[in-house]
DNA sequence: CGAATATGTCAACATGGCTGACATAAATGT
DNA sequence: ACATTTATGTCAGCCATGTTGACATATTCG
């Protein structure tokens, strides 16, 4: 990022004490909560949000590279990963795009072999989704990426992992959490299942 | 988002609990450090992440459709917001695009009056922009809509301020996080001395 | 004065969204 | 049994936003 200021005053603080300079206030009017809904911007959050979601997914977006493939791509091996047998109907569902765009990015997938589909047994309509053993292979790959990530977070920052988990739980609009939170936990069994086979 | 199971054995559960179902755990090996690096994959946190950040990006997006902008067009409003007077160079520094990419919706953004240039006054190479109060009035806005959310995602989750900060600060990549916090001070006095005046 | 720098611009291309229209097979309802 | 609905796929084209490469202009600097 070099340094945005045209002056040459440039001070190497320390090497990274944790929030270091990030001091817990720009001003006044704040922490309370008895401000007219007319509080100060948060800019530290938002840029920081900003910043930490870009290298969240650069990870694996590095890892994604080998293969010619794309975020896209990782969102589609993801949670087929994550719903072994899902249906194209659920998977659009979750991914929130259109049939023509999951199509591309799924042709890919499984033409390179990451993802198999099968006929359903009971409506043969269905073409269930699954990972192949290579495509499970990549998807813990890039999971245990981000999974690193956020235990070096959790443990340099001081907080607990539930805390993590409540406090972007909470970032996340009340309408979806609901949903957000059985399909997580409904995938923890589905994956659970799988796995004691 | 409607439901991925194909049984009908839908559990509305309460309204809304904060973390409710989310309880701190899928299996084992998991809060303890002491595993050889190949410790579970944390979807949940994954996931919640990836759904926080769709949400935290969707408040703006739903605004700036009002003027056919995108969040290419938030981006540079915003750290054009944030750093009165940068100079191309920089912001294309921050934001880690060509100019190509920039000039497209640089080119709206000043069209449409929200951002200005001025020739530099040291050296006339230099184009600095800043944004009109047009541009001030919308850049606040959208900062206020995601500063809200911060807002309640803390008060709702039980973490302080401080934590959330510091948390996100870890999740960013340590060599950057020097220049990310320079950044965010820096961009802090250089807007505190643009209000004085 | 010549080289380096700051910026802009033209052209072409990639990725990953989108809409609309239409095809096919299987399930479902009357 | 047949008509309708459902699940999925596919063709064609558009849009937003990123990319590379090449080149133009003005200004500063050694």
């Amino acid at each position: 990022m070099a340094d945005i200021n045209v002056s040459p005053a440039r001070g190497r603080s320390g090497t990274g004490a944790p929030g270091s300079a990030l001091g817990s206030g720009q001003g006044a009017a704040q922490g309370g909560a008895a401000d007219g809904g007319a509080r100060d911007p948060a800019y530290d959050l938002i840029e920081l949000m900003f910043f930490a979601y870009r290298d969240f997914v650069g990870d694996p977006d590095h890892v994604l590279e080998r293969y010619q493939f794309g975020r896209a791509h990782h969102r589609v091996l993801h949670f087929v990963y994550r719903h072994p047998e899902i249906r194209v109907a659920d998977l659009l569902d979750i991914l929130k795009i259109t049939k023509q765009s999951l199509a591309r990015v799924l042709k890919e997938l499984i033409e390179q072999g990451f993802i198999q589909q099968k006929e359903g047994q009971v409506d043969r309509r269905q073409r269930l989704l699954a990972v192949t053993e290579k495509g499970r292979a990549l998807a813990l790959e890039l999971a245990r990426l981000q999974t690193e990530r956020f235990a070096r977070a959790i443990a340099q920052s001081g907080t607990t992992r539930d805390q993590a988990v409540r406090f972007l739980y909470a970032m996340i609009d009340p309408e979806s959490r609901e949903d957000v939170t059985r399909m997580i936990t409904q995938a923890d069994r589905a994956l659970a299942r799988t796995k004691e086979r």
